[in-house]
RNA sequence: GACCCCGUAGCUCAGAUGGAUAGAGCGGCGGUUUCCUAAACCGCAGGUCGUCGGUUCGAAUCCGGCCGGGGUCGCCA
């Protein structure tokens, strides 16, 4: 909290040292036991002409109690500083509601967030939930810092992967259910992969497609509704919304005329038969094939355009997978090179792979898994421990369902978006340690304690939470706001499902502690410690609840 | 070959702006349930932070070389 900080630094500018310089010092213990708040005095060092450790103990003598800091210790080069534990928690726990961590940083700004981009007439396989997973999570962080949210599904929806359906269709009529579609699917692909002439069929129903072939153009609209309906199910278990579906086919025809006036404008140029947009540092960007037709960076441009008009965006992301960074790369330069000079405002957020047995999951020799199967099997898991721990819990199916989809997510949000994911059914699924079920069952369990102790007191006194563990949990509540805020500025949701397992590893600690020693209980029978005991139940299960919903995850009363 | 990422405990990984004894989860071993949810908690074992060198008062963190793994390198998306 920034008054605190503040105290430290005048603290230290009243023993001699720059105020700037000190402001930008303070820093918080790692060895959360040495002091709230610390001064490292090497940056002081040079400037005063005298070693670090003479520094702090100068720091420590020209310390004075004041509302906010109670004592001032020097520890070798260090100085730590132990703040007013009464007046940081009454700033702290009330501070903990529905609304934590919320802030008008983003307001009047639109952000444009690319993520799903499942592929149509194929089902969703287990690596594209990170996209759509990572992607919702930051739609979520951004509005909560007062961003307008686009929150964009750009569906592949063209290419010889529809002419492969249609190959199928060909074979085996017309599919009437997604399943069907499926093994339509599936049957067109691996005909085609054994018949370079069916190959070449795909090719061409693919080229149909995009000269808007009416015959084409009827299976192209079967295909998207019965896919998206599917995609819908699989979404809709995640928490994953997107408010704008686009395509890629609505900027084929678009993405020949750009070709065309490039061409004109001289800012592309032709190239062993294609057309390229020189990229400057990057090879150059291919945006005409030989045989006359565009490529999906060619609508990635057009895309990028026509959002660009649409939602008038201060930042896009893409939420896309760290093997298509270089085509990022070589977008954005041709986007400048073009002369756009909004092209700075897009952004590629690169995720880790999806690793099968050591290497990348390859979706077309079918290695990965369907998502759908792997949320069911979550559910069905999870079904069988609410089974075993708490047979008489109402509404089991539901419960187990929301557990066996947090698993899922926090496989994803849990971590660095950069690693790499291990694919193991065991792993994924897991409801033990560092897991989306250990989250809920944290929270579950302060909501236990709060219905048996009547809920959050109105009035209680904060000098009543003098124990160690209770403090712990007190500055951990107070890191959410932060951890928020750093998990938006870096596209990077760890860190809050960091704080949140810190949190809830620290509750349940301090709960556990209640069992051996029943001084420590929330619920003993001194009444004002019971109260404020209470108030910081409901500050963390407050928290917990904020941070897992902006993850996806769905905080639950009971399981 | 070029460019990008990565290399921390048996396994999977945390370690923001360089700072005080490098931390979790899983797995292993040993404890804890007449007690607010044991999907838990407590303890023990386990690390030359790939390697060599450099910068610095101080390096897992920054820079360079090397070794090892992965990815990408215009006519797929």
């Amino acid at each position: 909290m920034k008054e605190f900080e503040e105290a430290v630094a005048r603290v230290a500018e009243k023993a001699g040292l720059p105020l700037d310089l000190a402001r930008g010092a303070v820093a918080v213990p790692k060895e959360r036991d040495r002091g709230d708040l610390s001064l490292p005095c090497f940056p002081f060092a040079k400037a005063l002409g005298q070693p670090p450790p003479a520094v702090a103990a100068r720091v420590a003598k020209a310390f004075a109690p004041d509302e906010w800091l109670v004592s001032a210790e020097a520890q070798g080069p260090f100085v730590n500083f132990r703040v007013n534990r009464k007046a940081f928690t009454e700033r702290t726990l009330p501070a903990a509601g529905p609304e934590s961590g919320r802030s008008a940083e983003g307001n009047g700004k639109t952000i444009v967030i690319d993520y799903g981009s499942p592929n149509l007439a194929k089902p969703l396989l287990f690596h594209h939930l990170r996209s759509a997973v990572i992607g919702q999570a930051l739609s979520n962080l951004f509005r909560w810092r007062g961003y307008r949210v686009v929150g964009l599904n750009y569906l592949g929806d063209v290419g010889t992967a529809l002419g492969k359906l249609m190959v199928g269709i060909e074979a085996s009529g017309e599919p009437r259910t997604i399943d069907e579609y499926k093994r339509t699917y599936v049957e067109g692909s691996r005909a085609c992969a054994a018949d370079p002439a069916k190959m070449d069929r795909a090719r061409h129903w693919a080229k149909r497609l995009e000269e808007d072939d009416p015959e084409a153009i009827r299976h192209w609209e079967k295909a998207r509704a019965l896919s998206l309906r599917a995609f819908g199910e699989v979404y809709d278990r995640l928490g994953v919304r997107h408010d704008v579906v686009d395509g890629e086919r609505m900027y084929v025809r678009r993405a020949q005329e750009l070709v065309d006036r490039l061409l004109r404008d001289g800012k592309a140029e032709e190239s062993e038969g294609g057309v390229v947009i020189p990229t400057g540092g990057e090879t150059p960007f291919l945006v005409r094939k030989s045989d006359g037709t565009t490529l999906y960076g060619t609508r990635d441009i057009v895309a990028a355009i026509d959002r660009f008009e649409r939602f008038g965006f201060e930042r896009m992301l893409y939420v896309v997978d760290v093997a298509q960074e270089q085509h990022f790369r070589q977008l954005f330069a041709s986007l400048a090179n073009v002369g756009l000079d909004w092209a700075g405002r897009c952004e590629h957020v690169a995720f880790g792979q999806v690793l099968v047995g050591g290497s990348r999951a390859k979706t077309r020799e079918g290695e990965s898994v369907e998502l759908i199967d792997v949320l069911r099997e979550g559910e069905k898991r999870a079904l069988a421990v609410v089974e075993e721990k708490n047979a008489a819990l109402k509404d089991k199916e539901s419960v187990a369902r929301a557990v066996g989809t947090a698993a899922v997510i926090f496989c994803d949000l849990g971590f660095p978006i950069r690693k790499n994911i291990h694919f193991d059914w065991d792993e994924i699924l897991s409801f033990d340690g560092r897991t989306g079920p250990y989250l809920q069952y944290v929270h579950a369990s302060a909501c236990s304690i709060l219905r048996k102790g009547g809920g959050a007191p109105a009035a209680w006194d904060a000098s009543r939470l003098s124990h160690d563990l209770e403090w712990d949990l007190v500055r951990r509540i107070a890191e959410l706001p932060a951890a928020v805020g750093r998990a938006a500025a870096e596209c990077e949701p760890s860190h809050l499902s960091s704080l949140l397992y810190d949190l809830a590893r620290e509750f349940r600690s301090y709960h556990t502690a209640g069992a051996r020693d029943a001084t420590l209980r929330v619920l003993t029978d001194d009444a004002a410690t019971r109260a404020a005991r209470l108030k910081l139940t409901d500050a963390v299960r407050t928290t917990l609840a904020v941070g897992l919903r902006l993850l996806g995850i769905e905080p639950l009363e009971e399981m």
